[in-house]
DNA sequence: CTAAACTTTACGGATTTCCGTAAGGCGGTA
DNA sequence: TACCGCCTTACGGAAATCCGTAAAGTTTAG
């Protein structure tokens, strides 16, 4: 079994949900919570540097904005950094989001070890997770289907990414200077504008105002 | 302290949670947990029937559509139909929305007893909720303000027909046409102008895409 | 009544959005 | 191979946005 687990997640009742259950049904020697990610960030660099690392970090995605400006605002910020200090470590996210496209990224670009979407047997999934990862298996909760991501009206991680600077109020220009800075392909002004009048066509959407205010409704951003 | 104390949360790792906090730092006798908002009613009616009553319940209010269709499809419907049951029982919400109008009316209409929003410290918070409810007092965490911060930040009905017309993609320009038809005033491009430059400031927001994206996300539009 | 403060409106300029055109790249296929 | 469709990128023009200034109207306080 694991040795060192850190629990990444801002919801203390959560949190605490989860540290049980696994000091309760894994023999797991210490757990720690955090619940902000530059605090987990943290524990887990001095861990890695004093040689004693965490084999696995469980995070959420979402974490509420608190009263001070955090570095690290996202469980994708948080296992972005520990990405370029460890790659041994595995990590298992526990999130609500339930977009295939957005999983399969995670996999994908972040390498994470498996993915427990939240819900009314994610406690138990996660147990069954993180026995699988112990064993260099990957777990993805059933009820995600990584295949079949109905085309329709899904957005991928490239929509998302613009979708979601555009909602914050950057414009074109910035998100496709953010694009290059972050080595993401295509980054082109006029790509992203194109884009973007796909979507208008796709979701139905007169302009720039209307596909923010119906995909913030929607729960896509 | 309170005999029988049911929880209905949809996420088991948070249910757990607040199961696990109540039995060891409260003397609680009987927890009851509960995933769906019909299995709680009927449990609740049950023991009402049965002359042997809840005392206390604690409810989230959105709770994940299952495969199965239920009639009860919110904590806002779960109190709804216990209230017409039973006034007597102590109801807390424990949830993420932070809409000081939402709360306000929850326990105006739905005669609840405290209100803890999910966040850091909400386990602690629900602690003290309960203490307070002992003592048929109410709770309301710290950081919902239901007087006076909503004040600042509400939206009159001009206010709103604007910023309704832009999120379903008029221009300004539209707008004014469509207040001079209504015989609305001010109804100049320039006054709307002005207007929304206005409530870039109250809201923080960059621009107008930013403005939508945050007032929808605040329930607001 | 009057001065101060705020609102409505117009106008103009810099920037941004929206959309059309067009050139070049890349993968599939007959 | 050559062709087709799709994506990326550049560019340009009309419209829209964002924001400053300024004049005229309205409200408020003393």
């Amino acid at each position: 079994m694991f040795k060192k687990i850190l629990i990444a997640e801002d919801f203390q009742d959560t949190n605490k949900g989860i540290a049980n259950t696994l000091e309760n049904k894994l023999q797991a020697e210490h757990i720690q919570e955090e619940l902000y990610c530059d605090n987990a960030f943290n524990r887990i660099k001095v861990a890695h540097n004093d040689g004693e690392p965490f084999d696995l970090l469980v995070t959420d995605l979402s974490f509420q904005e608190g009263p001070v400006e955090r570095r690290l605002k996202s469980g994708k910020d948080l296992i972005g950094a520990i990405r370029k200090l460890d790659s041994n470590i595995k990590i298992i996210v526990n999130s609500m989001v339930d977009n295939p496209m957005e999983i399969n990224s995670l996999f994908k670009d972040y390498k994470i070890n498996g993915y427990v979407c939240k819900g009314r047997n994610s406690l138990n999934e996660l147990v069954m997770a993180i026995q699988e990862t112990l064993q260099n298996r990957t777990y993805v909760s059933p009820q995600i289907n990584l295949n079949t991501s109905n085309q329709v009206l899904e957005l991928d991680s490239y929509d998302l990414f613009i979708l979601q600077n555009l909602s914050e109020g950057l414009t074109k220009k910035e998100i496709s200077q953010k694009l290059k800075e972050e080595k993401i392909s295509p980054s082109s002004e006029s790509t992203i504008d194109k884009k973007v009048g796909r979507l208008f066509d796709k979701f139905g959407a007169k302009n720039t105002h209307h596909l923010i205010a119906k995909l913030v409704k929607l729960g896509k951003i």
